[in-house]
RNA sequence: CGGGACGUAGCGCAGUCCGGUAGCGCACCUGAAUGGGGUUCAGGGGGUCGCGGGUUCGAAUCCCGCCGUCCCGACCA
């Protein structure tokens, strides 16, 4: 309070540090509904590079978007008796319309399979029509009790792919695929590391068969489910009798995936690579990559160095060099009355990677000023030939803020740990991922999840499993079915 | 739903015990100077004191009722 431009620092209390950050860069604000929260244009700007990248990603594997409705009769929901039970409790009911009761409730969906695949058992009638490979952009609402900004609120957005397919192979073929896309976007875009790998029975996905997930390590060292694959068999296929008729002409029912990832992404990039300054976003998310500072004295001098200030994002947008649709994202930041300190820690508050200053002795020796907000790295770049720089730095700090978060998740991972004791000690303190061996006794996790709120995040794939797998169960010394990743979650 | 706290300007708070007609910081507006890491001075705008009732000459303050929010005990992208 002693100065409140400040912000809390992440080691006081990282939960106020990321409202903090979230509030103040403007990422989203707090709607008068509790629980639910307005993504204001900072925030949406993320979100909407978000978007077009795995939008990309979707379609360059033959994924086209439709749009399924808001509304689901109440009665979808119980056709499949795990989806119902895993749902029910967090729906929103519509019981009224046009000033009548409804003859039948209508629930605001928190997941579209049951009228997607309502559809599809309309649209398919031969294997000729499989596979439906549909994504959606949509909004869902699961009503939580607990909420935090983009974490966990009423409503989010997300996208939610489903398709169908003729085998179980191909559906799991697919559920793999889907992983992939995901862990690239969030190690190549968001800069974020992620294990890969099944989860348990206890966090399955309702109605699936099996769910994949890509688990991300935030900087307290709790994990995030930051994204999650489903091959859902042929469950939803036969609660909703999507059947068809295969080559040798028996019926068959159709297999599914479903997968998805959402706003809360979006945390998890502030609670991954933010630190006391604020936000930090890497370049290929951040809708403005590179913010231009005038700096003058005089009127004479304003009037000279903003138009410099003019000429260099000119050249820099104007630069193809990364393609035509790929130019640099340039603001310049012309405020009077605002001084240029002032406007460096609002820019970094807001994340922006890199920072351009221009002022008389910038000009007088051909150069430009930048600063990098990930290092906070200051140097001088030659005026000749600044875009290309510019994006030689950009390139640089994408690939560093992986390396950085790659580095710090390693340094909070413990293979080694030799008795439940000494897992519950970490977990009491710090906390960690820790890998370890499990029976594969859903009664044991539970019990864990009691006694210490950690939990199996992930049974991890082959890539990230320790050398020397575990032969016994760290809890309770019977042989190890799996080596799996413990951790306290989001 | 059970236990604790709070509701006063956009935000954060003081004032409430002991009634006297609303204040502080930040933010905002205007002007001048300032301008390479959070600028200063001067002037200014903004409040049904959560809502309703009562006591009183007079209520943010006392009394009653209601509403709402936050924190702790069953779920989760």
């Amino acid at each position: 309070m002693a100065d409140d431009k400040k912000l809390t620092t992440r080691a006081e209390d990282f939960s106020a540090w990321y409202n903090e950050v979230v509030l103040r860069a403007e990422l989203a604000d707090y709607s008068p509904v509790k629980g639910s929260m307005v993504i204001r244009p900072n925030g949406y700007g993320i979100w909407e590079r978000m978007q077009r990248a795995l939008d990309d990603m979707f379609k360059a594997t033959g994924h086209q978007n439709a749009y399924f409705p808001l509304f689901i009769p109440e009665s979808f929901l119980h056709k499949e008796a795990q989806h119902v039970e895993g749902f029910a409790p967090e729906c929103a009911v519509v019981t009224h319309g046009g000033g009548k009761e409804l003859e039948e409730p209508l629930i605001v969906r928190p997941t579209s399979e049951t009228i997607i695949y309502h559809m599809y058992a309309k649209w398919v009638q031969s294997y000729r029509d499989l596979p439906i490979l549909i994504n959606q952009w949509a909004n869902v609402v699961r009503w939580e009790m607990l909420t935090r900004l983009f974490l966990r609120t009423l409503e989010f957005l997300w996208q939610e792919g489903h398709t169908a397919h003729a085998t179980h192979d191909e559906a799991e073929e697919e559920a793999l695929r889907i992983l992939g896309i995901y862990r690239d976007f969030a190690e190549q875009w968001m800069a974020m590391p992620v294990i890969t790998g099944l989860k348990t029975e206890s966090e399955r996905f309702a109605g699936a068969l099996r769910t994949y997930c890509i688990e991300a390590m935030m900087q307290d060292r709790k994990a995030l489910q930051a994204g999650t694959s489903h091959n859902l068999g042929q469950n939803f296929a036969k609660a909703f009798d999507l059947q068809f008729q295969t080559e040798s002409g028996e019926m068959a029912h159709a297999w599914n995936t479903s997968w998805g990832v959402s706003t809360r992404l979006v945390g998890g990039l502030v609670m991954t690579h933010g630190d006391d300054n604020g936000l930090r976003v890497p370049p290929r998310l951040a809708p403005i990559e590179v913010v231009i500072v005038p700096i003058w004295k005089s009127d004479d001098e304003r009037g000279r160095l903003s138009e410099a200030a003019e000429q260099l994002r000119r050249e820099l947008t104007e630069w193809t060099g990364r393609g035509n649709s790929d130019r640099l994202r340039v603001h310049v930041d012309a405020r009077e009355g605002v001084k240029p300190g002032a406007k460096y820690y609002e820019w970094e508050l807001r994340g922006v990677p890199l920072r351009l200053e221009l002022g008389p002795r910038d000009i007088e020796k051909q150069s430009v000023f930048s600063a990098r907000r990930d290092t906070r790295a200051k140097a001088a770049i030659a005026r000749a030939g600044v875009a290309e720089s510019v994006a030689r730095i950009l390139d640089a700090i994408q690939a560093d803020m992986l390396t950085e978060a790659k580095a710090r998740r390693e340094a909070a991972t413990i293979r080694s740990v030799s008795s439940y004791d000494e897992f519950r000690d970490i977990m009491a303190g710090d906390g960690a991922f820790v890998y370890a061996g499990w029976n594969g006794d859903p009664e044991v996790e539970a019990r864990v999840k009691e006694e210490t709120k950690a939990t199996i995040r992930v049974i991890p794939d082959a890539e990230f499993r320790s050398t020397v797998p575990p032969a016994k169960c760290l809890i309770t010394g019977q042989p190890a079915r799996h080596e799996v990743v413990w951790a306290k979650a989001y």
